[in-house]
DNA sequence: AAATGAGATGCAACAGAAGTGCATTCTTTT
DNA sequence: AAAAGAATGCACTTCTGTTGCATCTCATTT
């Protein structure tokens, strides 16, 4: 979820060390950059950002995030996969983090509703969840 | 849907020419194998069945099911795109035939749970749905 | 401070899926 | 049968994601 706190560098760097990520000064930009933005982005989106530095180090880096629990991965269905940083709370739990997405077929961007928990879902007999996905697809506050 | 009905040739090529798609021989036959299977199905499971036929020729016919909303397609965050045929009640619109896919990860097999529907879900003010897409991953009935 | 070693970064190359252009073949219509 | 339009097949391209390996950086140890 994108923050929508800024935080200044001794506390990212706080962030990424609690969670045994080394905070170096690319790490640092790109959780920056990641909290600071209301949507997920993709790699993409910090390949242009961030043009000085390599893809594969961006690719990694959010790998990195990713398995330390720092940000979580979106497919909003548009065929690339997405990053948002995760709230404080989150440990991408089935239980208690499992919000919405809303992807917007306007301007192409993809929300956290943070707010919005996915409903309790029934399965047949047999199912198990581990995960679910709920990627909701319209037009957002800023289009409409 | 994987209908559970099994269609004659006959039966399908009505199919096809009631949504305007000439009923050729490879499309009567991809219909066919759509339609008999009960989980969606990629490219690559079609090119695998179908090893005598062009990629091509069917992607195409994909695309062209899809468009004249005789299949529908389904992002399960695979990484890959499947595809499974409506019910006929299908319209693929937001109202009537949202319903929820179930995505194994031991087998990989995504299934159209068709019975049950997708639960309301609430916006915030501004935001207005178009689509929704809901994939529950975990373990199916077969593989528990 | 210099040496060491682990981890981070950059470059190159690859893999898989999706998509397009064009020539050829098939079907339907006249 | 000829013409027109649609379907198919082949080759090629693009895009995203991914990996191997060499190099560099930084923290720690001596």
């Amino acid at each position: 979820m994108p923050n929508t706190v800024i935080n200044t560098m001794e506390e990212i760097e706080e962030i990424l060390e609690e969670r045994g990520v080394r905070p170096t000064t690319m790490r640092l930009l790109i959780y920056k950059f990641l909290s600071e933005k209301r949507v997920a982005l993709s790699l993409k989106d910090l390949e242009n950002k961030f043009d000085r530095s390599d893809r594969t180090t961006l690719f990694r880096t959010l790998k990195t995030f990713e398995d330390k629990g720092i940000v979580h991965q979106i497919d909003d269905g548009s065929g690339v996969n997405k990053y948002a940083v995760c709230a404080l709370e989150c440990n991408c739990e089935i239980e208690n983090d499992l919000h919405l997405h809303f992807h917007c077929n306007t301007c192409n961007e993809t929300t956290c509703l943070t707010d919005h928990k996915i409903p309790q879902i029934s399965l047949p007999a047999g199912y198990s969840a581990e995960n679910v996905n709920l990627v909701v697809k319209g037009v957002c506050e800023k289009c409409s």
